[in-house]
DNA sequence: GCCTGCGTTTACGATATCCTGCACATAACC
DNA sequence: GGTTATGTGCAGGATATCGTAAACGCAGGC
């Protein structure tokens, strides 16, 4: 477990299963080979999967895809391009928010979501 | 101008040229061959430099690192450490975030680096 | 002339990333 | 015992990323 691909695999592996679905089956839907889902499911992957690969995954199975692609350590598409458009007030925003309480982080949050909801630019 | 490349190109050999640095004797200072250089000033390079040597050029021309890492259109590192170490809270926060206006960004900003002062982790 | 320094071009390479094809073993089913 | 389905091991490979070596043409000084 302490290896993140490792758990990546077995989450990944418990929750096809669940589904009910066989490894190339569930291949097939991701659109990967059978060998590197395999590769993937019991942590001998060299790398794991693209962080969209993973999203479809998650998708596919009902699991949350940011969750996914945390387990996955990789970084979602989307917040790699809101920071490449604004690269100067995104990385102050997270430099600022990584010493705040995970309370005041969710507060910090909401407030964003809240102010965002009416008029965005 | 429309190539992001070509304008950091364009920024770093004036900057150079400014602090009168010779192609070949920056080149040695940042640890890369003249002919990487010069594709990169003159918009040829297929890559921008990596963020880290990025950040090193900016050091020794005196220009703001995280700008230029944005000017070659590449992530911070501790950006990208920051993500993947609150892969939860900090996706959510950013996708509220580019929906503020940069005035709500700014104070929002500003709100986090206030209550982050005394209690860091 | 020659030598030094300047930037540039052409070709190429090392490593990382993400993924494949194919053959294999095992069991189940008819 | 042939067929079908399961997952797996081995041996790669395509593309992206981040650069390099060697050579070229051009100017200036001596």
């Amino acid at each position: 477990m302490s290896d993140p691909l490792q758990h990546f695999g077995a989450v990944l592996r418990k929750r096809r299963l669940e589904k009910g679905y066989s490894l190339r089956k569930f291949a097939e839907l991701v659109e990967i080979s059978p060998t590197y889902l395999s590769l993937v499911e019991t942590g001998k992957a060299e790398y794991a999967p693209a962080a969209e690969r993973v999203r479809k995954m998650a998708e596919l199975l009902g699991a949350d895809p940011d969750h996914w692609i945390a387990l996955a350590g990789r970084m979602p598409e989307d917040v790699k391009k809101i920071i490449l458009k604004d690269p100067e007030s995104m990385p102050a925003l997270l430099r600022a928010a990584k010493n705040l309480t995970p309370e005041q982080l969710k507060r910090l949050i909401a407030k964003a979501e809240r102010e965002g909801k009416g008029g965005g630019d």
